[in-house]
DNA sequence: AATGGCATTGTAAGCGTTTGCAATTTATTT
DNA sequence: AAATAAATTGCAAACGCTTACAATGCCATT
């Protein structure tokens, strides 16, 4: 195994006898080459097994083709999901992804974004649930284009694409209501974070107007997200009485579930169960869990898509992207 | 939003009136400065918000502090447990991941991992069922250290971390028949794949020897790893006669166990199932699966771990690590 | 055959750092 | 106070590539 020492540009600039210049515009598919010596030069780069390095093109050209990706945990499957689509269209696109962990805290999430930065990253792919006011006010100082993929940003200032939370979660709720239910539990997360506060919550206050329910403040919890938090906040809310419940997380909700059964409900007969994110875990439990149905992959691509785009220079119509919705009708919830 | 056209070292050398060496000394770290000077430099950097350019900096420096990892899908729970393992490690030591997903195709591991090389990582973790020769061909060519994590390579070149495979296989499989089983089925991904054909079936074998069961080759099965695999291969391995099963993926195990339930069986009474993942899945289903534990989060760090001693050119005593594994005795086998 | 114009190629100045080595200052010895 | 050693700093050459701009070559025109 020998030293590596791998060929430079000046290397087969100097065995086909022509300028650094040429080997140039031959590796980056500029027209203004003459056939004869461009067939030459690409043989030589075969010969010598010629790479481009990418940090010296980034140098000089002050493009690295790789943009940074924040998402709060790789190992949640809702944003793996995201980071699918993400890394697909990225590479469609010849962009390398460089991914760093959060846990959606916001001095990680600060890090993160200027560390991108530093290493010159042409855009940025953010993801979190809450867009802290010092991490937005980070992002705005970063030289690239930034763009939020299931995550909300209440001031609309940065370009998004999501789904309609509000929307969503008022059909969720509006669909156990009129399985006659009327005092439904609604778990979320920390309130304080918008998508909670201002989405989700809004629009199961507006189910419940639509129903002319009053809103109950014992109804509404707030849990990690994780299978034992859900079957921890089950007797809570059993305890409120309540006889269906809308959920944030899917691990939660089967938490519920599986909780609910070991105490003699039955679901969905005596107990309904809503859940949103709609990942692979709804569809390995019995009963199978009903869910919002989110486009996940697509809000990644489309995340992605916009944001070559905005790197291009290219001009956006629309920048804050709802993508539809459904609600995936399973088993833990009747019609 | 001005134009950031962020500062650069000659920018905040010039303000102090030193020499770019001297700033450069104490973005480094490097002890030669003098007390008075670091801290006139540090506030010129604080002022002008100086951030280093990264890129400059690996041109410079042949360091990128940047590593590739490549994997076959983030999607999957079981990979993206062990990128949690390296991304935490690799942020313990600064590094930065690149991260590519390849679906275990070939032609793209290659291709990444020729991009990876390109963009001069400082190393790279690679995972991913079968190490095809191609590839691993490639992967030597690299000029930076590469290690597998969670991968088998049968020809043993190259630096690892996994769990004992055979082993796992062969308590999985011995667990069962101690049950009474003398009909198990198993479940693996391509047989070509050495770690099917060499590690689980091995591992199969030896627990039937030892229980002095011949080898019936109509109970091994291979599937894809999903779900609904699981749900179709089910009725395969039923009409067998099998009593029980050990599969490699914790998808196709929920889904057997829950084909089986819709026929009819009572599990674990009439039928034992063994899974080798032991993700999230095997634990909010009912009854919980039974499974292989390994450490997963481990692998990806130890693997991480042992890229920064390689990447630091220090040696390494051990290069193939074994890590321990368990059997986590679940809701789908009788003791 | 001289001229103009386009296609092709070369020149060289960056891009923002790091780093070996030399130069300068400061501290220590005698 | 001179001499020597040690600590700080500056110089300038890389690092490998892109890209204005200039230079050259070639062809058709007249």
């Amino acid at each position: 195994m020998q030293k590596k020492n791998s060929a430079t540009i000046y290397d087969v600039a100097h065995r086909v006898g022509v300028s650094l210049a040429t080997v140039s515009r031959v590796v980056n598919g500029n027209s203004n080459v003459r056939d004869s010596t461009k067939r030459k030069v690409l043989d030589a780069i075969e010969e010598l097994g010629y790479h481009p390095n990418a940090v010296a093109r980034g140098l000089a050209s002050k493009k690295t083709t790789t943009i940074g990706v924040v998402m709060p945990d790789v190992t949640d499957v809702y944003y793996s999901e995201l980071a699918r689509g993400i890394d697909d269209v990225a590479n469609m696109y010849h962009y390398d992804v460089l991914l760093t962990n959060t846990d959606e805290d916001p001095v990680r999430e600060t890090m993160a974004v200027n560390n991108l930065a530093s290493k010159q990253v042409d855009g940025i792919i953010f993801m979190g649930n809450e867009l802290d006011h010092e991490v937005l006010n980070t992002i705005s100082g970063v030289n690239a284009p930034v763009v939020l993929a299931g995550s909300v940003d209440s001031e609309k200032r940065l370009p998004s694409v999501n789904i309609d939370y509000v929307a969503a979660i008022k059909e969720a709720v509006g669909a156990v209501i009129k399985n006659g239910h009327d005092r439904v539990a609604i778990v979320t997360g920390p309130v304080e974070h918008a998508i909670n506060g201002m989405h989700r919550l809004v629009g199961y206050k507006m189910a419940l107007e639509e129903a002319q329910i009053d809103f109950d403040e014992t109804l509404l919890f707030s849990t990690h997200q994780d299978y034992a938090a859900g079957l921890q906040v089950a007797e809570r809310i059993l305890a409120t009485g309540a006889t269906a419940v809308v959920t944030y997380d899917d691990e939660v909700a089967i938490g519920i579930m599986n909780y609910l059964r070991d105490h003699g409900k039955r679901i969905p007969e005596d107990f309904e169960i809503i859940t949103s994110n709609d990942t692979k875990f709804t569809i390995v439990t019995r009963p199978q869990v009903t869910s919002i149905g989110q486009p996940k992959y697509d809000i990644g691509a489309v995340a992605m898509r916009m944001l070559t785009k905005l790197m291009n220079n290219e001009v956006i119509e629309v920048t804050q992207v709802k993508l539809p919705h459904t609600l995936e009708r399973r088993g833990t919830t009747l019609n």
